[in-house]
Formats: structure tokens, sequence, C-alpha cells
DNA sequence: ACTACGATCTACT
DNA sequence: GTAGATCGTAGTG
């Protein structure tokens, strides 16, 4: 880069590692408000982070790293670190890995409201209405550009990166999508009366 | 090597 | 409300 020159001059500035190697849930509520930023070719994206899921290792049946496999491996390693795996065989889902020491944790992110690149958003995500670009967590992927090659990736520099971003404001919380009903409640975190969140939070759990 | 299964989304009834 | 898409991962033989 040349001298004088800032590349990164208007953009948020990534959150600094220990943010994330804390406990897991703490870092799925403190996430809510916060940037999603990726700088690709094609334009800068920006989502505000809505909507998150916790998942925590050994004694969370529904995460990934239960079980130390190939795949979840990743969650064992470096927080701030990218989890993406490939769902149903079509989505991609985006994770930012937590905690430290070997604890294994992520952070599911299961929806963001578009905040600049709105352009390119829709053409990620053709006919999806701006508000619901990236409610849900293959769309986030989808919109925001995220793909299998992110996995690993460092979330705390760009291109792709997690920054602060304004208070969330009220949070709800509720169970999480998509696991079996064995599994502890309350895991799933979400802005109040954000119109992008992937579903509703039932009001009484 | 082979099979079963998803931390989902879309389309259609 | 419910079915089908689609493929990497993980568990089994």
């Amino acid at each position: 880069v040349a001298a004088g020159a800032r590349p990164d001059r208007g953009l948020p500035r990534p959150l600094p590692r220990r943010f994330f190697a804390r406990d897991t849930v703490t870092v799925a509520r403190a996430l809510l408000g916060c940037l999603l930023v990726h700088l690709t070719p094609r334009g800068v994206l920006v989502g505000r982070i809505v909507e998150t899921e916790a998942y925590r290792g050994r004694r969370d049946p529904a995460s990934h790293a239960y079980r130390l496999t190939a795949r979840s491996a990743i969650m064992y390693g470096r927080p701030g670190v990218a989890y993406v795996y490939l769902s149903y065989g079509r989505h991609r889902c985006l994770n930012v890995v937590t905690e430290d020491g070997g604890r294994p944790g992520a952070v599911l992110l299961r929806a963001v409201e578009p905040v600049g690149g709105l352009v390119l958003m829709r053409r990620l995500a053709p006919g999806v209405p701006d508000a619901r670009l990236a409610a849900g967590p293959g769309r986030l992927a989808r919109t925001l550009g995220v793909g299998l090659a992110h996995n690993g990736a460092d979330l705390t520099h760009p291109p792709l990166y997690l920054a602060a971003g304004g208070p969330p404001g009220r949070v709800l919380t509720g169970r999480r999508v998509g696991v079996g009903a064995a599994v502890e409640r309350r895991r799933r975190f979400g802005v109040a009366g954000s119109r992008s969140l992937s579903r509703p939070f039932p009001p009484v759990l």
C-alpha cells in the first residue's frame, strides 16, 4: 500500500481477537448490533447482525463440536476464525469460533440487516426483498458473498471481518432453530423489532 | 466403499 | 403446511 493511502478509510475497524476468546453465549449476545463487513472485488458489503446462536461442544449435543472430527476441529482452535460448512447440500452457514484454551465453541450468524452494498447484495440474491436479503444463515452467507473457501479465514482482519456497531436495543432470546428438542433453550439471540430476523421469536418459550 | 443425514430455503398445494 | 433439492461429513462394513 502506498504511503499515505488509506484503503480502509470510512470502514469500521475490526473487533480484536480477545472479543471472541470468551464464553460462547457472551459472544453470541455481544455480536448483536455489530457489523459484518466483506471487502469483495465487486464492492463492499456491510450488514448489521440481528440474530445469532451459540454452539458449544462436549456438553452440547446439537453442536458440531460435540465430537472432535476433521470438520469440527476448527471449533477447537483459534477464536475469531470463520467456520463455514455446507448445510443440506445447498446452503453455506457462517460461524465465528469462540472460547480459548482449546475449548470448542462457535457462534452461528443467522441474520443481518443490509447496511451497505445493497446493489451487489440484490444481485447475489435476486428477487429477495431488501429486509430479507440476509434473513437466515443460508441467505446471509449467499448475500454477503461467503463460501466454503472462507472456512478458516481470520475474521479479525479484512477482507472478511466483524466490527463494532451500535447498541442492539432490546435483546430477545429463544430456542435454537432446526435442532432437536432435547437440547438446552435460550441459545438463540435476536434484536427486537428487526424486520430481518430469520423467523419470529415466540412470545413465550 | 457405501449409506444416511442434515445448525436450510424455495416452491407449490 | 409440506416436499424436494443436493453434497460434504461422518459413521459403518
